[in-house]
DNA sequence: TTTATATTTCTAGAAATATCGAAATATATT
DNA sequence: AATATATTTCGATATTTCTAGAAATATAAA
């Protein structure tokens, strides 16, 4: 959740949820959203880590592809636990 | 989105949720985690300022309440672009 | 109107994060 | 092996964000 918290990193997120399971080359991503490289391994790397983004090689190209289940058990994280105190705590 | 990247914040969020409709003043929210008053006021600030969080007087103290509305909106912006791309952009 | 309770604003220092150019690395093509 | 392409690491700076104590404000109760 953290790591959507930025706007840079949230469009590079949506780039990916658009591309869907084929995914996207990071010279794709670059281009689309036209930031440098440097930033955008960057926060490519943070998604990585969160486990929101999973990368394969593709020949020269590093293919980068949203995690479907990870984002699902975010979606999921927030509507739980809803009301489950209602009446009780407060 | 940006609003909830913080941990803090994320758990006030999370309380508001498990107290569902009926919301939660902010002293119980404050006892509930254990944070200073005034790093809560900020952090609810920025809730609200998202929209993400509505207040109303009650008596003497503030209730808070999740916006349902606004948090499925959240989980819609991330859910309906889903795969729009798929094959076409990279 | 005095007092108590609840919440916010002000302030400022510390810590974390974002940004991007240059250089380095990795992989593929010739 | 030499070259080209793709991506990452490094390093340094700028900016944002977090945090919380103290003071201020607001509302209610006595």
């Amino acid at each position: 959740m953290e790591s959507l918290g930025n706007p840079t990193r949230l469009d590079i997120f949506k780039v990916l949820i658009r591309a869907g399971q084929s995914g996207c080359p990071v010279g794709n991503i670059q281009e689309s959203l036209s930031i440098p490289g440097s930033t955008l391994s960057h926060h490519l790397r943070s998604l990585v880590d969160a486990g929101l983004v999973s990368q394969n090689r593709d020949g020269r190209s590093l293919r980068c592809c949203a995690n479907f289940a990870s984002m699902n058990a975010l979606v999921g994280y927030l509507t739980e636990e809803c009301c489950v105190d209602e009446g009780s705590c407060c």
